[in-house]
DNA sequence: GCCAACGTTGGC
DNA sequence: GCCAACGTTGGC
């Protein structure tokens, strides 16, 4: 199994937004970014991912999903009316896609991005290397383990 | 709201 | 293929 976090606005979507979907389902989509794009086409059924709220008053991993469905083409690059469109796509050759997540738990303490930045155990994470900006990274089996702890 | 850092675009 | 200009991300 591989480990991986998802970075989202609350704003646009947070992990409460998904609690509330039918089933505890959603999926993901708006990844416009193609490093970001290639680990969701990595991504396998049953893999784990933290949920991650960015660009908020307190950042911080505020859950923990499962993919439930691997990487499909994004319907939204060919909704002219989405922000999201891109007339450089089309459907015999799709340049987006996305998975499905469900929810598995919401942290009951978020884990702050000043707590992990502080945590002289968590080596080689993407999300705390100096301006980086990627919305879905790889997370270590390590740092999973050492972050799941701090929960 | 500011701004550093990064990714993308497009002229040459 | 280079690189300046621009747009976006995201912490603070």
């Amino acid at each position: 199994m591989n480990y991986w976090l998802m970075k989202s606005e609350p704003s646009t979507f947070s992990i409460t937004d998904l609690e509330k979907k039918p089933r505890k389902t959603e999926c993901w989509d708006g990844v416009r970014n193609y490093q970001a794009r290639n680990f969701l086409c990595q991504m396998k059924k049953g893999d784990r991912a933290f949920f991650y709220h960015s660009s908020c008053e307190v950042p911080a991993i505020v859950g923990e999903v499962e993919i439930v469905k691997e990487a499909y083409p994004d319907p939204s690059q060919f909704d002219r009316k989405s922000k999201y469109f891109d007339a450089n796509s089309s459907e015999e050759k799709p340049r987006w896609f996305m998975v499905d997540v469900k929810l598995v738990e919401i942290f009951k303490e978020p884990i702050t991005l000043s707590v992990i930045r502080q945590n002289p155990k968590i080596k080689d994470f993407i999300l705390t290397k100096r301006g980086s900006r990627l919305s879905v990274m790889p997370v270590s089996a390590d740092n999973w383990g050492i972050l799941k702890k701090l929960q």
